[in-house]
DNA sequence: ACCTGAACACCGTTCAAGT
DNA sequence: ACCTGAACACCGTTCAAGT
């Protein structure tokens, strides 16, 4: 019965015209506007202001991580943990600016219930769930405000990891542990450091 | 041989102000310039830019958490980490809006130097004292963002458990292990939930 | 060096008026 | 309902000029 669309554009148009600005470095009303062919008063008549928009971009950014890698029953349960956290991790560390966002806004989000009702049919109870969500977010917030360092495309890992480790001057008589393991501490914002500590994280929870 | 000094107010006074104005919600060069007694334009030979203003209040706050928990020769290791974690935990906590700076900015700079220098002296390597560090940190950061949406002061922790208790609606067909598990999950940002999971991940790194 | 006053180039949001 | 044009009340930062 709905009639055909009076909007000029789809809301989705005006979500995907965030994410770029905020993948360029500045999501402004004013810009978001310009760029779907808009004033900027336009823009409320499709969100009530500037952080539901955000709020529905960090819940849309969510969705594209298959969920269903949690699900796959031919798989081991800490398998499909480590499949879904590595497929969330590369989603949003293609956007590194937007990960804040998530952290804040997302996680009450209609799609952050999903992924939390899919967990809960892998893991053992919900406080390791939360334990597991805890790592994985925790993980890809700190390696988004490290990759937002590096330009936009930003370089490959390994590249990354030997840019980190150059930048890294440690006095080693201040510093003496810290000095001994700066190849380690370089590749922190890694996949295999992600996995490493993921594979302890859920060790730490089968024994529980 | 140092004069005295020149400038009106002390560079620490600049940052206090701005901790009081991010506590209150809105940490503006004009309105520090205001609390200072300063016009904003001078603000602006104390620190460089706005950015900096943040980056040093949040090592700044790092360093209030008494990182000499993390030396007592008394204590087992995992108990030394506990120690810290929550008078981490609650320096932060005390200032959730101040959170996102912190993850941001603030672990590349020299107070998150010392932390990680003690940390080594602890934990067996560097890959276990990340993932600690990554674990303690998502912890914090949802939990503030969380307790940014109570008030300020925020009600204490039993109360806020219980409000988020009574907002959780969730339909049990659609979200049936979610519907099981609610007296959990809103107890997600608690003390207890927060020492259950720093002690799974401790022991899943005892055992690498 | 430190600071003021004033300006520049922006913001998010609101709202009467048009279709 | 959707949109424009214009305004309101802000921002961070710069800079000549004063001390």
């Amino acid at each position: 019965m709905t009639r055909g669309p009076r909007r000029s554009v789809h809301p989705d148009a005006v979500l995907d015209a965030a994410l770029e600005l905020i993948d360029e470095g500045a999501l402004t009303m004013r810009a978001l506007a310009t760029r779907v062919g808009l004033t900027p008063g336009a823009l409320y008549t499709y969100f009530p202001d500037r952080s539901a928009i955000v709020t529905a971009l960090a819940d849309r950014l969510l969705a594209e991580a298959d969920l269903s890698l949690l699900d796959d029953p031919s798989l081991p349960p800490h398998q499909r943990v480590e499949n879904y956290s590595l497929a969330l991790r590369e989603v949003l560390l293609a956007h590194p600016a937007a990960v804040p966002a998530i952290l804040g806004a997302a996680f009450n989000g209609p799609m952050a219930l999903r992924v939390g009702e899919s967990l809960l049919g892998v893991l053992p109870d919900a406080r390791a769930t939360y334990t597991v969500m805890v790592y994985v977010l925790g993980a890809i917030a700190l390696e988004a405000a490290d990759l937002e360092a590096f330009g936009t495309p930003p370089p490959p890992e390994p590249d990354r990891v030997a840019a980190r480790r150059a930048a890294l001057l440690i006095d080693p008589e201040q510093f003496p542990r810290t000095y001994r393991e700066l190849d380690t501490i370089a590749a922190y914002n890694s996949t295999g450091q992600f996995r490493w500590g993921l594979h302890r994280v859920l060790a730490g929870l089968s024994g529980s």
